[in-house]
DNA sequence: ATGTAC
């Protein structure tokens, strides 16, 4: 047997399924014999308790999943009626960007020109916990006022203008903005004042306004690339049509919500878990992070504004650190262009139709899939295409942009996020070489901001990113249009001395 | 993920 749960059954190229008792749907996984290997009892069992929790009508667990707050990273969770705040997760709305220059690979090579650029990037982009805007030399101040604004109304013509941002990359968010489920921003506003109603509150909230630009640490990175484009001349086809250059660099980022997202998320869980202790109501598997609302009730109504905040700030942050990159780019190429090609999420619940339903699609740790002329995207620049999907691998192994293909419909128009942790940060740090991650990304021509890489967040830390693509293809969800190979990285680290 | 916690 291949696999540690007995339960699972094979049902198509890479893909499997989960029995949970015959009045459930089973769990649809997946994964090729090599990924099925790499999850282990506890992702399992928080799949189980998922797909089991109240008003949970369908799971998928993904090829990078592992272990999360309450479902696994990497997993869809739907439901009709429930929203469940702990699997959107702290870092709400955790997104990928990719911004596409007009540079030639070539003008890279010099690792002199790529350590200028790092240098660059470092003026304007922090990165690290409690980071923000003071810790750097060039980055766009946000008053109390402005960041009021931008999490109440995203990625608004007022807001981009203000912080200098190209109005046209509001086009090229999967959201650019977010509002009440009443479809009101005013809504917003009046939770946002409720909040910062206190002198203490006030404060708080006005020093994560001004990590507005800033990467966060963990997972959280930017990373120069040049793009590969696929080898079939369809690919290559949607891969132009994305505004993908082959041979070009790009810049790929991963961040979310910093630390507002995290204030607005964990507010929310300490708010239910105390609600259902009152009521006397029970934990979904006893466990206190699957704590969920009624979407229509009070409190899943509350949930779902503080949510639409935090991913207002996400998205107005991940701009910002696009433009703040596209200026640093211009110190060292004054006529550099550069467009975003997409920024999308993996931490978010949105209603969408599947199938026959209205569901709340919960994507933790999972990519939006919407091929060709699905309904979604109607009126945006990808409707006859399918959008980009944003995959980061590794450094070592590249990262990638797929297409989603109609298949995708068996797993809730949804891919994984990336390779998916294999080792715990405890483990990884202590089994992982420190002179053989920086010896091997030298090897690979790859710099980075960090005198040593984070050993936590090695190549080796995660799943085999080529195994989780062959999933994702052979189960039929997606294709591949261009590979990305990394040229620099910055992260949050042992800064580099020079 | 997060100036690490009810």
């Amino acid at each position: 047997m291949d696999t540690i749960n007995p339960n699972l059954r094979i049902s198509g190229p890479a893909t499997a399924t989960i029995d949970v008792g015959d009045a459930h749907s089973p769990i649809t996984v997946i994964g090729n014999d090599a990924i099925r290997q790499t999850f282990d009892d506890q992702t399992i069992q928080q799949a189980i308790n998922s797909r089991l929790a109240p008003g949970v009508t369908d799971v998928v667990l993904n090829p990078d999943a592992h272990v999360g707050y309450g479902a696994p990273v990497g997993c869809v969770m739907l439901s009709p009626t429930h929203v469940y705040p702990g699997p959107v997760g702290v870092d709400i709305k955790c997104s990928m960007s990719l911004l596409q220059t007009d540079i030639p690979a070539d003008e890279i090579v010099s690792q002199t020109v790529r350590r200028k650029l790092i240098q660059a990037i470092g003026k304007r982009v922090p990165s690290g916990a409690g980071r923000g805007q003071r810790h750097v030399p060039k980055s766009r101040p946000v008053d109390g006022r402005l960041g009021f604004q931008l999490t109440t109304e995203g990625a608004s013509k007022n807001v981009l203008k203000k912080l200098g941002i190209p109005k046209a990359w509001a086009d090229r968010c999967e959201d650019w903005h977010h509002t009440a489920p009443d479809g009101s921003s005013d809504t917003l506003a009046a939770r946002l004042e409720f909040l910062g109603r206190n002198r203490d509150s006030l404060d708080r909230l006005e020093s994560k306004y001004r990590q507005l630009g800033s990467y966060g640490g963990g997972n959280h990175f930017g990373e120069a690339e040049v793009v590969r484009f696929a080898k079939d001349q369809a690919s290559r086809e949607v891969a132009q049509s994305f505004g993908l250059r082959d041979g070009h660099v790009a810049f790929l980022s991963h961040c979310g919500s910093r630390g507002l997202g995290h204030d607005l998320a964990m507010g929310q869980f300490r708010s239910l878990k105390t609600s259902f202790q009152k009521q006397g109501l029970a934990f979904p598997a006893g466990d206190p992070q699957l704590v969920y609302a009624d979407a229509r009730s009070d409190e899943g109504r509350l949930y779902l504004c503080d949510m639409a905040m935090g991913a207002n700030f996400a998205t107005v942050n991940h701009l910002m650190i696009n433009q703040l990159v596209l200026e640093a780019f211009r110190e060292v190429f004054p006529s550099v262009r550069g467009e975003l090609v997409y920024f999308i999420s993996h931490n978010i619940v949105r209603q969408e139709q599947v199938g026959q339903q209205l569901q709340w699609v919960h994507r933790k740790g999972a990519t939006r899939a919407f091929p060709a002329r699905h309904p979604g995207l109607q009126r945006t620049p990808f409707a006859e295409t399918g959008h980009p999907i944003l995959l980061p691998g590794n450094p070592r192994d590249g990262s990638s942009v797929m297409v989603a293909l109609p298949g995708a419909e068996r797993s809730a128009f949804s891919v994984n996020h990336g390779a998916g942790r294999r080792m715990s940060r405890t483990k990884a740090k202590k089994m992982l070489d420190q002179h053989q991650i920086d010896t091997e990304l030298m090897n690979h021509d790859i710099l980075s901001n960090c005198r040593q890489y984070p050993r936590d967040e090695a190549p080796d830390a995660y799943k085999d990113f080529n195994q989780v693509l062959a999933s994702v293809e052979q189960a039929g969800l997606a294709t591949e249009v261009a590979r990305l190979e990394a040229k620099f990285v910055i992260k949050d680290g042992a800064p580099a001395d020079d």
